[in-house]
DNA sequence: TTAATACATGAATAAATGATCATGTATTGC
DNA sequence: GCAATACATGATCATTTATTCATGTATTAA
């Protein structure tokens, strides 16, 4: 076991688990993946898709956005979501491309 | 919006999230670069890298194996753990690669 | 069989996250 | 200004997850 460690720093791992974290709840991958298909949408088209609560929906986007995921675009009384460069999406289409781990839920 | 959609199902979602969930942990995240790099590893192998309590350490790797992301083989004493192929590394890669997210940690 | 090593497990607690509800702010049109 | 629409925020509570500690089990070697 000559040198083996950890390839990633400390601060980068925990970077990377911070915002894995915000990646992995159902309702935030649906908003990046709409996203996705869509370039940008409204907190209100969002609701409609998702049919969830307004206001939680706006704590996860609140959420995604202080991590950096998804910026915003005020139009008059809209507020656009639109993804932010950040290879998340790469992430995402990683996940759905990998074969799924059985075991139990 | 004509028939914009989450192009996941839901089961699928569910089950992403949860493993993403499971990932989503600097000290995990840690196991699963050792292991992309070791093939597999004892638990007192991985304690030593990661300079963890022994039962925190098992507690981790249990709940990886419950997930599906490692498997255990026993020999003798020891207990290796090794990584199922699941596409994880894959994953990990993609966000070791991917430039990092700006904004409050 | 006993002791030592290697690992697992369960209970208890602490900390983080998620959801709900009530309320607040910005923008527009009247 | 006032009401309506669109969204955000804060407090609270519920649930999940992380950590610790004490103890348990399997394997080996003496």
């Amino acid at each position: 076991m000559t040198d083996l460690r950890v390839r990633v720093d400390k601060k980068k791992l925990e970077r990377t688990a911070y915002v894995l974290k915000c990646v992995a709840h159902p309702v935030r991958i649906s908003i990046i993946d709409l996203l996705e298909q869509q370039e940008q949408l409204t907190v209100s088209q969002l609701q409609e898709v998702l049919d969830i609560e307004q206001s939680l929906l706006s704590h996860h986007l609140t959420n995604m956005r202080d991590k950096g995921l998804v910026e915003t675009r005020r139009q008059g009384k809209n507020v656009f979501y639109f993804l932010t460069d950040s290879g998340i999406s790469n992430i995402i289409d990683c996940i759905k491309g990998c074969k799924p781990v059985q075991k139990q839920v």
